[in-house]
DNA sequence: TTGAAAGCGCTACCAT
DNA sequence: ATGGTAGCGCTTTCAA
C-alpha cells in the first residue's frame, strides 16, 4: 500500500504538501496539486484512516446504539439506519453499528472513550435514560433519536407526536367519526418509559378533549393475539365505536381480525387508522390500510447533520427536529356511519 | 484522557509492559499486572482504538455493506445486521456500515483500502457481482451473504435453497398435495442476477421434478397488487391448484387476497406456504401463515465468523456455511381436498 | 520478567 | 506557496 510519503517523493514535493493538497487546508498551486494528483493516481494512494484520525483526533465514525429490536420493529429502524449510514456517508463519515440496549449505559461510554466514534446516536431513548447522563457525565457528543422527559441542553430529532395524533384525530373527524378508539404499544412498554407510547397517548387525549370526545385509549402487547383482544375491549368498552387509531403494527393485524369476526367491515361499520408505521405495512392488509408512515428515514439524516453540527461546535441545541407522520391515503377509513 | 504512557508512570513501569499487561501477548507478573490494572482503574483509561489500529495495522473493524433495499426488504436484513454486529462485538470488533450497491465496487474497494475496515461482508451478492472480482483483485479479505455463480476460492455463507424448497414440497406433499404452484421474486430481479430468485426457481422445479409433478412458477413483482395477478395466472394455468409456495413477501399478501376472492379458502382449498420470510410476517395474516423463516441471525453470525477465520489465515475457503429456513407451523397449510 | 525505542501514516504547527 | 518536523497513542521488535 503506498504513502503518502511515497507520493511525495514520486511527485517530487514534501510529504505535508501532499497532505495539504488533499485537505485543501492551505492552497496549493495548481502545478503542484496536478503533479501530486499524478502520482496519487498511479499509486493507487489510498490515505489512511486510522493515520488521519490518531493524527487530527477525530475518527470521522459515528456510533450508532443499535435497539433489540425485540419484536416486530424492524421497518422503521431499517429506514432510519439505512437513511443514517447514508448522510454519513455524504457527509465524509463512517458509521458503526453498537449493539447496546438501554442499560448498557457504561459500555457504549467506554466505546466512546475509546476514541473509535467521535460521536453516538442514542437511538430509542426512554424518558430517564441512564446513557443520556453517561455520556454527558463522559462529555461525549450525542444525539437522541427520541427524548428524555428533560432535553434541555441536549440535542434530538423525534417524531411530532403530538401533531400526528393530532392530524389522525382531525383526519377521522373531518370524516364524521367521534367514537374514536386508540390501540397503543404494550403497557410493559409504558412502565419501561419508552417515550412514543407515553406521548402518542398524551397527544391523542390531549386532540379528543380538545374537541370534548372521549377517548378511548387500550394497551395491547406486540402480537396480532394481543392486538385482537384489545380491540374486543375497546368494542366492549364502546359499542359504538366507528374508528380506531392503531400504534401497533402486529397488533393492528389482530385488530382488523377481531373487527371481521364481529362482522364489523373496514371502513364501512369502523375505520382503521395506523400511525408511526414502517413502510409496506399498510399494503399488507385488505383492504390496505391508511397509514401515517413514521419518517424513519428523514430522522436518521436529520440526526446525523445535528451530531454533526454538535461536533462542528454548536453548543447550543439546534432547533429540535420533530417531524410528524405523513398521512398515507388507503381504503381502511371512510365517513363514519353511525351504528349506536 | 489518560494514556497508556500515564498508566505506565503511575504504576512505575514501562509503557510496554503496561502495553503487554493489556494484549497477554507477553507473561506478566501478577504483581505488576495488579498495580497495573489499579492504575488503568484510577485514571479511568480506554486504549485508544485508532493508535492502536495505526500500530497494528488492524482496525478491529468489519465493514458490512448495506443493501439499497429498494424493495420488501427490512425484517431479515434487519435481523442479520443486528447478529452479525452484536457477533463482531463479541469478538472485539466493531461492525460499519457501508451503504453501496452492487454498482459501486470501486467504491467499496476504496474504502477497504483505506484502512477503516480489516474486512467486508458482502450482502447480497448477486449470481455475477463486480464487487467480489474487485474486492479479490485488492486482496481485500471478504466473505459474502449469497454466493455467485462460481465460488471457488471464495468464503461465504447462505441460505441453502435446495434444501428450503425441498422441504416446502416435501411439506406439501406428505399433505396430499400433488398440484402445486410458486411464487417468485420479480423477473427483473432475475435478470439483475439475484441469487434467491435464480436457485429457489431451481429448487423447486427440482423438488417437484423428483417427485414427477408438475412445476408451476410465476413472477412477481414485489407488491400486493403483483401478487394478486401472480396468483391469478397461477389459478388459470392449473384450476386445480391445491397449494402455493410464495417467497416474496409482498406479494404472499396479494396472493391471500385473490384467493379469498375467488372465493377460494385458506387452507381449506388452497394451502399456502411463505419461504424464507422475515420474522413476524406470518403472524401479520389470517389465517396466521405457515412459513419458512429465513436464517438471518444465524447467517449474520456464521459471516462474521467466517470472516473472523479469513483474518486470523484461513486461506481455504472453510466448509461452506449453508442454512435451511426452519418451518415455521402456521393454519395455512392443511391437507389437501381435490377441486380438479 | 521488564525496558527502550523505532516506527505505524498521517496532521498541523513553525518555518521560510 | 512550500518544506521540515514534532507529535498522535499505541504495538512490537531488540536488548537486558
Amino acid at each position: 500500500m503506498a504513502t503518502m510519503q511515497d507520493v511525495a517523493t514520486l511527485a517530487q514535493v514534501s510529504l505535508s504538501t501532499v497532505s495539504y493538497a488533499l485537505s485543501g487546508a492551505r492552497p496549493v498551486s495548481a502545478a503542484t496539486k496536478a503533479r501530486i494528483e499524478a502520482a496519487m493516481a498511479e499509486l493507487g494512494f489510498r490515505p489512511n484512516a486510522l493515520a488521519r484520525g490518531l493524527a487530527s483526533r477525530r475518527s470521522h465514525t459515528l456510533a450508532l446504539t443499535f435497539p433489540a429490536m425485540e419484536t416486530g420493529i424492524g421497518g422503521t429502524v431499517a429506514e432510519f439506519v439505512r437513511s443514517a449510514a447514508e448522510s454519513a456517508r455524504r457527509h465524509g463519515y463512517h458509521l458503526v453499528l453498537w449493539p447496546f440496549g438501554p442499560h448498557e449505559a457504561d459500555e457504549i461510554r467506554d466505546l466512546a472513550q475509546q476514541g473509535m466514534a467521535d460521536g453516538v446516536l442514542l437511538m430509542e431513548v426512554c424518558l430517564d435514560d441512564a446513557r443520556v447522563d453517561a455520556l454527558h457525565a463522559a462529555h461525549v457528543p450525542f444525539t437522541m433519536i427520541g427524548r428524555t422527559r428533560d432535553t434541555s441542553g441536549l440535542t434530538f430529532v423525534d417524531v411530532d407526536f403530538d401533531r400526528t395524533t393530532e392530524e389522525a384525530v382531525d383526519h377521522l373527524v373531518r370524516l364524521g367519526h367521534r367514537r374514536i378508539g386508540f390501540v397503543n404499544h404494550s403497557a410493559a412498554s409504558r412502565d419501561a418509559g419508552y417515550a412514543p407510547t407515553v406521548r402518542a397517548e398524551q397527544g391523542f387525549r390531549d386532540a379528543m378533549a380538545r374537541r370534548d370526545l372521549v377517548a378511548h385509549a387500550v394497551h395491547s402487547d406486540e402480537s396480532p393475539g394481543a392486538g385482537r383482544a384489545a380491540m374486543s375491549a375497546l368494542l366492549n368498552a364502546e359499542p359504538g365505536l366507528t374508528a380506531v387509531v392503531t400504534m401497533n403494527e402486529m397488533a393492528t393485524f389482530g385488530a382488523t381480525v377481531e373487527l371481521q369476526a364481529r362482522g364489523l367491515r373496514i371502513p364501512d361499520d369502523v375505520s382503521v387508522l395506523s400511525i408511526v408505521t414502517s413502510p409496506g405495512v399498510g399494503a399488507m392488509s385488505n383492504p390496505v390500510l391508511t397509514t401515517m408512515h413514521a419518517p424513519g428515514a428523514e430522522l436518521g439524516s436529520a440526526a446525523v447533520e445535528a451530531l454533526l453540527g454538535l461536533l462542528l461546535g454548536a453548543t447550543p441545541p439546534d432547533a429540535p427536529v420533530l417531524l410528524p407522520c405523513r398521512l398515507e391515503p388507503g381504503a381502511s377509513t371512510a365517513p363514519a356511519r353511525d351504528r349506536t
